[in-house]
DNA sequence: CTTTAGCACTCTTTTTGTTCAAGTGCTAAA
DNA sequence: TTTAGCACTTGAACAAAAAGAGTGCTAAAG
């Protein structure tokens, strides 16, 4: 990246250029008789054959062996990328078609995040990925508690912006009247609302407790008690709300030919199941970033990914980052395509009509949950 | 299965038993020789061989080629469960082992699930799923409404039984207060609470509307819509809460060579993402049923499954049915280890301490959704 | 009548050798 | 600076041969 790409003379680059492109199409090494005839490089095999040893040696190149023509570097994939980007001109060809896939009454983050992970899958053909926004930056809107019996409540949470609802079931080790559990509900509602997760101090929570016991009349240390209880639930439920990864067309993995390597396969399925390495991996990424970013090969935070690429972009919805969608596949991927079905889907979920206009009468789904009180 | 398996002799069975084994521990088909040497059999090779060629005719063998050795049919591994089943004698060496693995604070159903589905994906090293009951079973104790904002509100949903907690969030045509919500809360509470899916009906629809409007004075025409966008959604949120399915350990899957044929391992990954088709199979089964259910090879209602083994058990928590779990791997299966598993797991959760014994001031984690109103 | 040793036979797997084609690097000429 | 030509390397494809595994059958032994 920070390489200096440009000591490439202009026919180094059209010729780098057309090796990533016949690889990407070929998924074969490519051979400079090939870039001759069909790589539109007009010069003559002899002469292409030095350019790409000097490419080699400034490693752009790669040769598997002696006798095998030339497949691009990582580095040689870097520049590729960089310069198509930089070109980069939308090809709209598609762009109808993703509304018509996205705008099947959207009404739930989740279902929008799902849906666009689908349709990028499906239009790219490698398997896609979506991820919820990052707990730190979540907020609660609105509280509700819900007695259930002397032991035991449900706090309902919803979040600011993309409106999740989450839910969290409470028990607890002291009885509780039904009014009281109103009376939380308040409590919740006057302090913790557009609340972060990393604003819940102490000091707020003592604020609560006081203002519990104020107006409830009831025993100090239980209502200390309770506040303690339900902000660590809150805490809790707040931090699992964020970071969740989905994975759409795994299956897709297999169609791609550098995964019928059974050791990259089990590498790539053994990273996509733990989610962890990925999430993590992901989480360094700004949340307010607009750009599309692509991790190429060993530029993968992964290490266990280090032969596959990431393109990865934040999602927004009116303005607010509601979660981010990405792309896996081989190095050899057709970024032009991918990245235009990215940006396309990112572009058409940013303008979607507020969901204030949708059709009337429509019933929003959200969640659910379980929990084993009993 | 109604084939007459007595009509094999006790020298039969104990070949055919060592075949199965063997070929499961080593996964290639197994020959007279190795039979003799190493499967225990105290007789020649040619003994061996002849009862080799008998069995194979009666349909419990199969040659892959003639110089080969034989591997278990289906037919074989049939009766090779058959008779496990009836002499199992729970191996109870890692009993105290899950009992461990399971025992860390289990509060939530979904949580219980996932956990037995990861301890019976690492134990066997098989890939494992878990299902939740069916929504036909589902009933709601306990319904909630919050009041959103005058277009919108959200119902909380307590199922009987495993306490899931599920949301939906309902977006109106028209505009309510508050307190018409928390009078819909109290119908719903009414006339909805201990009612399953199949018995919501027209006519309780026509009482909660006569209800809210007497009681809250609005409009009849718009107390009947409120109801029906209402009980809709809840409908469809009860159909959602049953029936879901997770999957662990897809990368055991790679592990085990039948797999390494990408046709196959395409099936399976296909099968396993598309997810419907596994549902709507394991569906059919009896979900009171206390049974260990086999399916092998063809026996498998899910056709692309058809080279694969399904082994599957209802779970129940304090008598109640709460989900179930399977494995999933090739006919080739070590079956002993994974009925051990799957039944001492299944009798671990069913006389789990009740969620009541629950130390104090446990918070009870339930689950979260999204809703896209704005 | 049952069991077993022995052997010919079949079929797969592995090995070996040969050929082929691809693609390169280098040299010398244009 | 470009290009034509050629020797060289190397993997891929194919065929033939060899090795190995396991069987079925026959005939002898218990």
């Amino acid at each position: 990246m920070s390489f200096d790409t440009y000591e490439l003379s202009d026919r180094k680059k059209s010729i780098l250029k057309a090796i990533v492109e016949a690889h990407i199409k070929l998924g074969e090494p490519v051979g400079s008789k090939y870039l001759m005839q069909e790589g539109n490089i007009p010069y003559s095999s002899a002469t292409i054959r030095n350019e790409m040893a000097e490419l080699e040696g400034l490693g752009y190149l790669e040769q598997p062996h002696t006798s095998a023509g030339r497949i691009p570097s990582e580095l040689g994939y870097r520049f590729y990328v960089d310069t198509l980007v930089a070109q980069y001109d939308a090809t709209t060809q598609e762009a109808g078609q993703l509304k018509k896939l996205l705008s099947v009454k959207q009404a739930e983050i989740d279902k929008i995040l799902e849906n666009a992970t689908k349709v990028a899958s499906a239009m790219t053909n490698y398997t896609a990925l979506s991820l919820r926004p990052r707990p730190s930056s979540i907020t609660i809107k609105k509280y509700e508690a819900v007695y259930l019996d002397p032991y035991s409540f449900i706090i309902v949470m919803i979040a600011g912006g993309s409106d999740s609802v989450k839910t969290r079931n409470i028990k607890l080790p002291f009885s509780i009247t039904s009014d009281l559990i109103k009376l939380l509900s308040q409590v919740l509602n006057v302090f913790l609302t557009g609340i972060s997760i990393n604003e819940m101090n102490i000091s707020l929570m003592v604020d609560m407790e006081k203002y519990l016991e104020d107006n409830s009349g009831e025993d100090k240390k239980l209502c200390a008690e309770l506040i303690s209880i339900t902000v660590k639930g809150i805490y809790e439920t707040m931090n699992e709300l964020g970071s969740e990864i989905k994975f759409e067309g795994l299956n897709r993995l297999l169609e791609h030919p550098e995964y019928k390597n059974l050791d990259k396969l089990q590498k790539m399925i053994s990273a996509i199941e733990s989610k962890e390495d990925i999430i993590k991996a992901v989480s360094t990424i700004d949340q307010s970033d607009d750009e599309t970013k692509i991790f190429i090969g060993s530029e993968n935070m992964v290490k266990i990914m280090d032969d596959s690429t990431l393109i990865y972009k934040n999602l927004k919805l009116n303005g607010k980052t509601i979660g981010a969608i990405g792309i896996i596949g081989p190095c050899r991927m057709d970024y032009s395509k991918v990245l235009s079905t990215i940006d396309r889907l990112s572009e058409e979920i940013n303008n979607m009509s507020s969901l204030d206009a949708l059709p009337p009468g429509t019933i929003i789904k959200t969640e659910e949950d379980d929990n084993g009180k009993q």
